[in-house]
DNA sequence: CGGTTTTGACCCGCGC
DNA sequence: GCGCGGGTCAAAACCG
């Protein structure tokens, strides 16, 4: 078990490029939350779990920035795992997932300050990223990095996170009435999957989970182009 | 028409 | 060994 170490360059980069920094030393500094920052966000991600890849366990989660509150969204494994850390994301109306979801004022605070137009910074999402050495006839197989993050919305599943998947199933899970979708990243020689479901028990929260690294930059953002061979280091 | 989604079948690891 | 459940395949349907 291993702290996550974001790297500084990447976070330089990240702040220069997109205008803020999105894991300030895994602090609380507020920061904003947009589309931009939710794409880079992604491709932190894979960054993360680059970072904890020669861990067996490792865990990360990034939630309210409340860590009382954010303990009732742990599971028990990740508790035990003893390794969570509390980052944060600023509540702001470009956050599309928390307007859209409409439940932050809900989930995270059982007060009406939201509807009497207080601004709260602890809503927002969540993020864990763990590693598994599994066993397989004998011999240790390491299973490929995942990432998974959780947000709240009420009618948009898959994030646009710069990449080009195609679904290739979907199931449905025990003791669930939501199914899981599973995609996989399109371009070629790429394996990353992602599979996408959404809470049993809170349908508003849905759960992304990243596995594997891609082995090329986001291809779908023109904008982004222009920068990317001073993201190459950094992405997958 | 080519790429994507849907969906039932199939596969495989795991627990009993 | 067997059944269950999750993950993947692939053919058909769908769609722009």
């Amino acid at each position: 078990m291993s702290q996550v170490i974001i790297n500084n360059l990447f976070e330089e980069h990240i702040s220069t490029q997109m205008g803020f920094i999105p894991f300030p030393n895994l602090t609380f500094p507020s920061l904003g939350c947009n589309n931009q920052s939710l794409k880079a966000f992604t491709s932190i991600a894979s960054s993360l779990t680059s970072e904890i890849s020669s861990d067996s366990t490792s865990q990360t989660l990034l939630t309210t920035t409340n860590p009382q509150k954010s303990k009732e969204y742990l599971t028990p494994s990740i508790v035990a795992a003893g390794t969570t850390q509390f980052l944060s994301l600023h509540r702001s109306p470009l956050n599309p997932w928390a307007i859209l979801g409409g439940v932050s004022d809900h989930y995270f605070n059982n007060n009406n300050d939201m509807r009497s137009g207080v601004a709260h910074d602890n809503y927002h999402l969540g993020v864990c990223s763990s590693m598994k050495m599994k066993k397989m006839k004998g011999r240790k197989k390491v299973r490929e990095p995942r990432f998974c993050f959780k947000t709240l919305s009420a009618d948009v599943d898959v994030l646009d996170d710069g990449y080009k998947w195609r679904k290739y199933g979907q199931k449905v899970v025990k003791n669930t009435q939501h199914p899981r979708s599973y995609y996989r990243c399109t371009q070629e020689n790429c394996r990353v999957k992602k599979r996408v479901e959404r809470l049993g028990e809170d349908p508003r929260m849905v759960i992304t989970t990243y596995e594997g690294r891609h082995v090329h930059t986001p291809s779908n953002d023109l904008e982004e182009s222009q920068n990317q061979s001073q993201f190459e280091n950094f992405l997958w």
